[in-house]
RNA sequence: GGUCCCGUAGCUCAGUCGGAUAGAGCACCAGAUUCCUAAUCUGGGGGCCAGUGGUUCAAAUCCACUCGGGAUCACCA
């Protein structure tokens, strides 16, 4: 249960029962009434603004309005205090039986704990990662896979029905210099010296193979052909071959998709021609000339008269074009109707993922939704760049060169829960450092060791307590039915507490659609689990296992064995594999 | 020139729908060590939240402008 939401509905109660009586007005709105942890733990457990909030409609000082509050919570018995504060907060302390009984809820939620109705099975769809299919996943691609998937899984958590997708860019110009690649290699594998790649053609390694499986399913019968005899087929056959390899990479870092999207299907069906229509129906598009941009001297442009989509009605700069000068869609035009398509398919709440270089496009996408579906909402999430260091001296790539450090390797060198871990560090629009060396550090100022470390400890001390005490029960279901009124050290309330936070910290990061959130919660759940062990070390009778003691001990085995399952329910939204023990 | 993102301690960064005395790690300073895993621990100093103005009972947070850093700007995706 969410702790402060269950106290939201008691408040939001008694305040319709105080409009009732005549002591509030009887139309009250209370939206921006908050119940949430004071940021001062000594301003107690549960702090609301409702007397402030409620001022000026009530025209009452806030702390009149708090008086009113205060003695129907005063009475409820897992209540200790009730205080009013400051301009007119009202400051609730709980008393220590109501957190104690927390830890049997968690206990039997396991790692579902945090798990929220808040989305009410409401459809969304997250798109990332969608890599041009010309190559390996490099790891420019790794942040933005590790995001959306961990993004989804939160949703997912927090009560969302949440689909999984990937458009395939199968349709653009950069698959034509990819058919022409792989078609050298074709050559080569026939015997021809194809000397170096030749400038603007993909000279990676990675297409020798699609030569030869060319070479083997269609023979000689392309050497020396004209393009257009060969071009469309390999076109299909290699990007095949690099969408195999993507979802290989991909699995690698424990990201599956449920829909690969194809773009190429999209200008084939005609559902460009259909949307671009429709929403010239709606009157969002014209034939015209655009500006040419101010500030930046373009010798090619020229001015052109051209099928445009009316952003500027929906918070766009200027308007943006669906075609090109040879009468193709653009990507905005075919990324227009995929988006229209995802509505239809039943998501009116759309989220892309995208590389910060991508920034400028927002705008007309979001565009482009709302002229075509009131009700559509599209969020767009950036992703900054990876700096990749060793030791901290910057990884050296060259794209020009094909020499780019791949996803593969480095998921090979560090694995893949720290590589995911590590991705979300920061906020997803900060650039975030990525030290090979940092990462695998074994301290604590590595923050997926310090995590792991302290769920580890958690399954060490539960071993160590059956050492201890021969035949004791250390099953979920006996842990839950341990006396817990022994656990009353403030150090232990205050850990209960933090664990009890954990059903609010995944509602108000996936609403905020910022998985990060969830990692620094991790670590600050960590950090106080360890600072409790430590007290162990000075003061003997806060260790877990108190000789002895076998209740004492199973009660605070309870305690920890839900820390270890909340750290489990985060690393699980995060796509990370709690471990055991270390090394 | 337009647009978007960023600017918080010496450094790297958190900061919830606007909420009470702005937090953490590193670094620095001072202590601790027979201990369930020392893969260290405890405490301390350190801030004009880039700046100015505005909205509000209340601003790091919202709005406007300025400065500084990055990204991007029809006919690529």
């Amino acid at each position: 249960m969410n702790v402060f939401t269950h106290f939201r509905g008691i408040i939001d109660a008694e305040l319709a029962s105080l409009s009732v009586a005549g002591s509030l007005p009887a139309e009250i709105d209370t939206k921006n009434v908050a119940v949430e942890p004071p940021r001062d733990a000594s301003h107690g457990d549960i702090a609301t603004n409702a007397a402030l909030v409620l001022s000026k409609q009530a025209k009452k000082k806030p702390r009149d309005i708090a008086a009113l509050l205060a003695p129907a919570l005063e009475a409820l018995d897992v209540v200790d205090t009730v205080e009013i504060a400051g301009p007119g907060f009202i400051n609730l302390r709980l008393s220590d039986s109501f957190w104690q009984n927390q830890v049997q809820g968690i206990l039997s939620a396991g790692k579902a704990f945090g798990n929220s109705r808040m989305g009410g099975g409401e459809r969304v769809n997250v798109e990332y990662v969608s890599a041009n299919p010309t190559g390996p996943m490099h790891v420019g691609h790794v942040r933005g896979a590790v995001f959306g998937d961990a993004l989804s899984n939160l949703l997912q958590k927090a009560g969302y029905d949440v689909t999984k997708e990937y458009l395939i860019n199968d349709a653009g110009s950069q698959i034509d210099v990819l058919a022409r690649s792989a078609y050298l290699r074709y050559c080569e594998a026939h015997g021809r010296d194809i000397g170096t790649i030749p400038e603007g053609l993909y000279p990676g390694n990675y297409l020798v193979p699609v030569g030869q499986a060319l070479k083997e399913k269609y023979g000689d019968q392309w050497l020396d052909a004209d393009e257009d005899v060969w071009l469309a087929t390999v076109r299909d056959e290699a990007t095949d071959a690099m969408m195999d390899m993507i979802r290989d990479d991909l699995k690698l870092l424990g990201v599956e998709q449920s829909v690969f999207f194809s773009e190429k299907q999209l200008h084939a069906s005609g559902k460009i021609d259909e949307v671009v229509e429709q929403l010239r129906a709606r009157g969002h598009i014209y034939e015209g000339v655009l500006e040419p941009p101010k500030g930046q001297k373009d010798e090619d442009w020229e001015p052109r008269e051209q099928t445009l989509f009316r952003a500027t009605n929906f918070g766009d700069d200027v308007d943006r074009p669906l075609k090109k000068s040879n009468g193709d869609y653009t990507y905005f035009g075919a990324d227009i109707a995929y988006h229209y398509d995802k509505y239809q398919r039943g998501f009116k709440s759309m989220i892309d993922v995208w590389g910060a270089d991508h920034g400028g496009y927002v705008k007309r996408m979001q565009s482009a939704v709302k002229g075509l579906a009131e009700d559509g909402e599209l969020d767009v999430k950036l992703c900054q760049l990876v700096r990749l260091l060793r030791d901290g001296v910057p990884v050296k790539m060259s794209k020009r060169s094909g020499n780019f450090v791949t996803l593969r390797e480095v998921v090979e060198e560090v694995g893949r829960d720290v590589t995911r871990f590590i991705m979300l560090t920061r906020k997803n629009d900060a650039p975030l450092d990525f030290d090979f060396a940092k990462v695998l550090d074994q301290s604590k100022d590595n923050p997926v060791f310090y995590v792991q470390y302290a769920h580890a400890r958690v399954c060490s001390v539960l071993n160590k307590a059956k050492e201890a005490f021969s035949g004791l029960d250390t099953s979920d279901t006996s842990l839950a039915g341990a006396d817990m009124a022994l656990v009353n050290h403030p150090a232990e309330i205050a850990m209960i507490k933090q664990c009890a936070a954990w059903p609010r910290m995944v509602e108000s990061a996936a609403e905020a659609h910022e998985p990060h959130r969830i990692a620094f919660f991790l670590y600050d759940l960590a950090s106080e689990f360890h600072t409790f062990w430590n007290k162990g070390n000075d003061e003997p009778s806060l260790r877990f296992i108190i000789e002895g003691k076998e209740d004492l001990t199973k009660a605070r085995l309870a305690l920890i064995r839900s820390v270890a399952f909340v750290i489990a329910s985060g690393l699980e939204v995060l796509g990370v594999k709690p471990l055991e023990e270390m090394r």
